[in-house]
RNA sequence: GGCCCCGUCGUCUAGUGGUUAGGACGCUAGGUUUUCAACCUGGAAACGGGAGUUCGAUUCUCCUCGGGGCUACCA
């Protein structure tokens, strides 16, 4: 029984869904398709459906289900009606709706636009492999189509295994109007008799989505171009169920490097690892809308406000486009160095303490304990810390190589490190006096400024400033590339400066 | 193999029947500078090929070549 009225009419609104399976990490591509589909609903005012298709029992994961919805919300591709907020349609995963779909496939059978089709997996292989041989696209050809509808249900009654089949019209042209690739034709002949559901209780994919669709009155369907060629075969269904049409538009895929389909062999393709890798959703998103969308202007950044005001499906690309990482790395530390820095901060300590340079001070509130030297320090120093490297962070997991300096005893480094050009170690060893001399004067005082003042008069009586800037930065880091000597001295502080310039001065 | 989609620098792209074919990432040379980064300036780098239409095609048409997707009792 159908008691579901057709409403063959338009909603004001579009209804826009975007359809994922649980059976991995919310990859990029699916993240790419929610984009479009977020932006294109907002900007219409419409409704963003999230609805989890989940009929493949044994593959599907509520772990996985899990890891899309909270990876989208992270993106901040907020959704209307989903499995986890209800909505108008629920429930709104696939699982749950077994038993809306039978009166669809009962009713298809009984009008006889269905059958029951009792072929072994071997025929049809063997068919398949035959139709290869001679040119022919592989489909089923129909043999029991002619089998009597009374006999097959007895047959199906007495437990012998069946799936069941719509009744493809013999070369007819499909056409459909992509609001993304123009028109698009097809002839029926090529799809053959296929399979809508293994029984009356486990719909397939193709069918499933048709029903969905019609139900939760989605009228635009925005999918990635892989699915180009099933939309034929739910058109057909549509039809033998007299289920009206929703508009399609078809993603260009993302690719990777090798031009192939993003793959998780080659690429990182779970949202989840960039963001644990410290991109920002920012970053993402602007990066992945310019992958396969241009509003016609030389602008690379946008917001998704800005995009929710200028998207359009007319341009969005045609070709598939290839992820370039470089890109992404590039624009996620543009959004870094926008980053106001107390929330630059807050991103980076959890990094910190994963690396066991920090520890959250369990009553003390917003207080850190340096876990080597125990010191306690507060918010506000870490963001000094983290200032130094604002402008040279791009992706906040690689903070702790780069700070490690601040929450070491000591440094571990070869002497040469210190030796700037072609000095020799005396030249190093008198320079790096001359610093301490300078700097101790400033124990009172230790502003930026003055620590400039003190270095630099060093430095010009030596004649060269790289011979005492860069040992002096060289001691203080450890390290071949940093920040100022001036900024790391300064947040350092006059102890731990000076010491620090002594034991390298030792080393000489 | 069959069906479908696509084709401007290495990559993402803008663009027009007549342009020095523009921008961005990356690469590269300088500048700034103690290093790195950031920033600024410059450079190399593209219309897949062949016909046709046209006074003129990167742009329009056809063919070809190349790339990709689909081809499940997955979604």
């Amino acid at each position: 029984m159908i008691d579901q009225k057709l409403e063959l009419s338009a909603p004001d609104r579009p209804r826009v869904r975007l359809a994922p399976s649980p059976t991995g990490p919310l990859h990029i591509g699916t993240a790419r398709t929610a984009l479009f589909n977020y932006l294109f609903a907002r900007q219409n005012r419409g409704s963003f459906v999230l609805r989890v298709e989940d009929t493949d029992r044994q593959r599907s994961k509520k772990k996985w289900e899990k890891d899309i919805l909270e990876n989208l919300a992270w993106l901040g591709l907020n959704w209307d009606e989903g499995p986890d907020k209800g909505g108008p349609f629920a429930p709104y995963r696939q699982s749950q709706r077994i038993e809306l779909y039978r009166p669809y496939i009962e009713r298809l059978l009984k009008e006889e636009k269905a059958y029951y089709c009792f072929c072994t997996k071997e025929d049809l292989t063997a068919q398949k492999e035959y139709q290869a041989s001679i040119g022919e696209p592989p489909r089923y050809t129909g043999h029991c189509r002619q089998i009597d509808p009374e006999e097959a249900s007895q047959r199906v009654k007495k437990g012998e295994p069946a799936v069941i089949r719509l009744k493809t019209p013999t070369d007819q042209i499909v056409s459909f109007k992509d609001q993304i690739c123009g028109k698009t034709d097809f002839n029926t002949s090529e799809l053959g008799d296929f399979i809508i559901a293994k029984n009356l209780d486990e719909p397939l994919y193709n069918l499933a989505v048709v029903i969905d669709d019609f139900l939760m009155k989605i009228s635009h369907v925005i999918r990635g171009a892989d699915h180009i060629s099933n939309t034929p075969k739910q058109i057909l269904i549509a039809k033998a169920l007299d289920l009206p049409q929703p508009e399609y538009a078809h993603l260009p895929l993302v690719l990777s490097p090798n031009r192939r389909k993003l793959s998780k062999r080659e690429e990182v393709v779970a949202v989840s690892d960039y963001r644990n890798q410290g991109y920002l959703p920012q970053a993402l998103m602007n990066f992945i809308i310019l992958l396969g969308w241009n509003e016609g202007a030389d602008r690379e950044i946008y917001s998704l406000e800005e995009l929710i005001d200028r998207f359009t499906l007319e341009k969005v690309q045609r070709s598939g486009g290839i992820f370039d990482s470089k890109r992404l790395t590039w624009m996620n530390g543009y959004y870094i160095r926008q980053e106001s820095l107390p929330v630059l901060t807050r991103m980076c300590i959890p990094y910190l303490i994963k690396n066991n340079y920090l520890v959250e001070v369990p009553n003390g509130s917003k207080k850190y304990q340096i876990k080597e030297t125990k010191e306690i320090v507060s918010l506000g120093y870490l963001e000094k810390i983290i200032g130094l490297y604002q402008e040279r962070l791009k992706v906040v997991s690689e903070i702790p190589e780069l700070v490690d300096y601040f929450f070491k005893k000591e440094l571990k480094y070869q002497p040469e490190l210190l030796i700037w050009k072609d000095k020799d170690k005396k030249e190093i060893k008198n320079a790096l006096n001359r610093a301490i001399k300078g700097l101790s004067n400033l124990k009172r005082d230790w502003s930026l400024e003055k620590i400039n003042e003190a270095l630099i008069q060093a430095a010009d009586e030596i004649g060269d400033r790289g011979t005492i800037l860069w040992p002096v930065r060289a001691a203080l880091t450890g390290k071949e590339n940093s920040a100022s000597p001036f900024d790391v001295a300064y947040v350092l502080g006059a102890q731990k400066t000076l010491e620090r310039l002594e034991k390298a001065s030792k080393l000489l």
